[in-house]
DNA sequence: ATGAAAATGATAATCATTTCCATTATTGTG
DNA sequence: CACAATAATGGAAATGATTATCATTTTCAT
């Protein structure tokens, strides 16, 4: 654990939710910050081998991170605006703990987004 | 729906599983076939848009495919294997509707995915 | 046969992520 | 403090999947 470590930890807390590598290092620039892309990588690696941020993937592939504890929370997206809504997932999670425990999976996780057409499009 | 795109969904039947873009034209290289990577994931992408074909993403992000049987369902996914179940849903469906109806979304479509360890990793 | 439209594939561009490597901090020890 | 060993850093180049370009070929209706 060293102090560029902690500067992600600090953000993630900051910011909530999910970052991408870049987005996390773009906003420690705009803070300032000098930090290099490849320390963020770096980072961000360390922290999810100790298992303090966990790593998803956006629907296009890129690696996004959250710190874990953070009761996580699913998106309901307008595929016409853009607009996201964040919503929680009570079902989902027993839903994903209970199938995954049927066929014995261990070191679960799950993804989950509700794609739509808000009421304002 | 053209050439390209059953040459592809004839390689996915007979090898079943997924199988990534890279992949799936190595083997039809490896067959004679001298289709071009791009061509195959135009086909690729077309299938997944007629919904002929599942996307999801290896750990790494890489895109797999995937032929998906008619009835809607979602996967259990192994992260070190990629061994995969296919699960039935019926609790996702109903939060899927319920949560896009509380916020007025319409034509709403959804994604859920469980990876963990299977028993045999 | 023939011209329009669709399909194809080599090449180059893009973008996230990794690797390399030289430089700079940090730490422990006498 | 001095000084060496070690870890951390970051810019630049490399990598690898995916996408965009664009000239050429194939398909197909007339």
């Amino acid at each position: 654990m060293n102090k560029s470590d902690l500067k992600l930890i600090a953000v993630l807390e900051r910011t909530g939710g999910f970052a991408s590598a870049q987005e996390l290092h773009q906003i420690l620039r705009r803070e300032g910050d000098g930090i290099g892309l490849t320390t963020v990588y770096r980072a961000l690696q360390s922290l999810v081998d100790d298992k303090i941020v966990d790593l998803l993937r956006r629907e296009d592939g890129e690696a996004i991170y959250r710190l874990c504890g953070d009761n996580h929370h699913h998106h309901l997206v307008c595929k016409s605006c853009g607009d996201t809504v964040e919503i929680e997932g009570g079902a989902i999670e027993k839903w994903a703990k209970t199938m995954a425990e049927e066929f014995g999976f261990r070191e679960v996780g799950h993804t989950a987004e509700i794609f739509g057409t808000c009421s304002k499009c």
